[in-house]
DNA sequence: TATTGTTATACTCTATAACTATA
DNA sequence: TATAGTTATAGAGTATAACAATA
């Protein structure tokens, strides 16, 4: 990932100005969590992307793979081997529509009800520590109705 | 880059859960603010790490690259192919320090700086742009506050 | 020995175009 | 015709390893 120990050669940089760009934090703050991420779930091996997927088919079973892709903002050709990925380890189950034989439903399997009942104790945990962070509950309020503001 | 028109596809998925997840949102925001980035910075071909890089050797002239590399977290072997780019282009030098000849010592030429100069009014419309959509100056160093606690 | 700039390389993420099978 | 899933591909961004020149 990032985050190597060379910050003491940027000493005596002057970078205030670049520090109070929104877009500048906004990239550092996303860098940072998703590095906070991907040592939360080194053990489980899986990615932001691939934790929001399992997320969205749990509490929406039988969807269509675009419809969950497009609801995460992933390109439906980016999503197959994200979606494979998934089949492969046993987590999720792509089954072909009744309805419409060109769709694929998606579901997650015993297996991966189970996994994301870890994950999601995992994910918990890095929220929680995120929180403390920012300085309590009233604060992780604060920044998510700021960011939401800023998407779209 | 992103952005296209398939959200309507999307209608009806359940997504509360994951849109209560602070890095979900995070990069969500920060992709929406770099997509507004390229989009303003398009007839001036500048991305976000380019730009950056010329503020910080504006305020910073005669700096190594290594040193202007760590303060924006860029790996110097990347930080080389932005550099050449820049130089390339005609808005930085790259001159061999007198006291170390081994390192790079960076400045602005004089189109350098005019450029800047241009870059900086299309960043102060987009800030502003986001300032609105955040709802105040208010809310902007509020994010600000919030974000830079989120890092590191 | 250690550091600076560099090259080579690889992996992830994201984007578009085009194919197939269905509708 | 249009859509769902897929494949192929290309461009960014970012990571590590290793080398030559210099300290």
């Amino acid at each position: 990932m990032a985050f190597d120990d060379a910050d003491e050669r940027s000493e005596g940089v002057f970078a205030e100005t670049i520090h109070s760009v929104i877009g500048y934090q906004l990239r550092r703050a996303q860098l940072s969590v998703f590095h906070r991420f991907s040592v939360a779930f080194d053990h489980l091996d899986l990615r932001p992307a691939e934790y929001s997927t399992l997320v969205l088919i749990a509490e929406n079973p039988g969807r269509k793979q675009t419809e969950i892709a497009d609801a995460l903002q992933i390109k439906r050709a980016n999503f197959v081997a994200l979606v494979t990925r998934l089949a492969d380890r046993g987590l999720i189950l792509r089954e072909q529509s009744a309805t419409d034989r060109r769709a694929n439903a998606l579901y997650l399997t015993d297996c991966g009800k189970q996994f994301l009942a870890g994950a999601i104790r995992v994910q918990d945990e890095l929220e929680h520590e995120l929180v403390q962070m920012l300085g309590g509950d009233a604060a992780r309020g604060q920044l998510l109705d700021l960011l939401q503001r800023l998407s779209r």
